[in-house]
DNA sequence: TGTCGACATGTCAGAACTGGAAGGTCGCGG
DNA sequence: CCGCGACCTTCCAGTTCTGACATGTCGACA
């Protein structure tokens, strides 16, 4: 059901056609939000028929211009504040550390060693995707930025976790709590 | 593709019935891989038909024991050791974010500073998890316990970031950088 | 002995998602 | 004026996931 208010909120933000809308998923909601092509007309095709949104406008190649309605609007307010929306989140890489013991410590360490690796990458693209000029000027308004730091702290945390699993493995083969090295930040 | 190996994992670890199975996602993998009684009863079935599982005894109550197979094994150690295999994630509190400019911002403050509890809560839940006896004792070894330190760290950056973003909306209404307060750990 | 909770599996309709194919139009540069 | 890349939508087959419903057995305890 979140396909569905991603589309309110960027139509929302800015009338669309779905080759738009398309354009930003690919970009800016790559890491947050994925669709194709297929799901996102398709929904655009339910929400119209729904009323929440509606074709103002019509271009060149059969372009259809979409617009929020007014229950669109209140649907979008309802779920934005909505704090209890919260879907079950899956993570890959978790599911592989628990595992990890299937192969030898040499193999999982360096499993986790190339992790602490992508997740450094990944920082330094969202480093230079916050220094390029495309972001202040267009897009979802100030609150990309803290989309943005989200994605930044997320990395940073996803790199030093992995160096210190990496350190971890080997040094407390099987019982014996090793868990002072570095925890979370403490309050 | 990853149910899939989640369940070679966990049977690889310890032969089990697909009721013991689903005890284990509705516990230990809750938070990492949340899957469903039709989903693992049909992806048990598939998996006995490709022959990667195989059953190995029978119960009282029409038990089936599952128990990994050569095949099953080798593939399950190929997945774990794949650092490539990285599913996209959605992540659906930065589709809220995005959007929280339709409301205005005392009641986008309000939103965040609203994760921020629930992101306490979470770590004081994994907290308490940590403590527990129930976790050295069994399930998924000593890689169970990195899977947790990744929780508790994830659940700190997200209750700090909660608090800083919902320190920085009004304060910089629109145009203005302000990213100075605190930035993710540098190097 | 009866009954109730835990054990245990199977099936199904519908929604969400994936990945690709197909088809057509406009506009600009050569 | 023509060809090609960008624009733009539609459809579909297959997989995964959700949220039930249905069915039945065993064991402990009153």
């Amino acid at each position: 059901m979140s396909l569905r208010h991603a589309l309110l909120g960027l139509v929302a933000y800015h009338p669309a056609s779905g080759y738009d809308l398309m354009a930003i998923f690919r970009t800016s909601l790559a890491h947050v939000w994925p669709a194709t092509q297929s799901q996102v007309y398709g929904e655009l095709a339910r929400l119209t028929d729904a009323e929440l949104l509606a074709v103002t406008a019509q271009g060149p190649r059969g372009r259809k211009e979409f617009t929020i309605t007014e229950a669109g609007r209140s649907e979008l307010v309802r779920w934005v504040t909505d704090a209890s929306v919260n879907g079950p989140h899956r993570n890959e890489l978790l599911l592989h550390v628990f595992f990890l013991g299937v192969v030898d410590a040499g193999e999982a360490r360096q499993y986790l060693a190339r992790q602490a690796e992508l997740a450094t990458d990944r920082l330094e693209l969202l480093r230079r995707l916050e220094s390029s000029r495309s972001w202040d000027n267009e897009a979802l308004g100030s609150y990309g930025r803290l989309a943005l730091e989200h994605g930044l702290r997320l990395a940073a945390m996803e790199r030093d976790w992995a160096e210190w699993a990496a350190s971890q493995i080997g040094s407390a083969p099987t019982s014996s709590n090793g868990s002072s090295t570095t925890g979370p930040s403490g309050r």
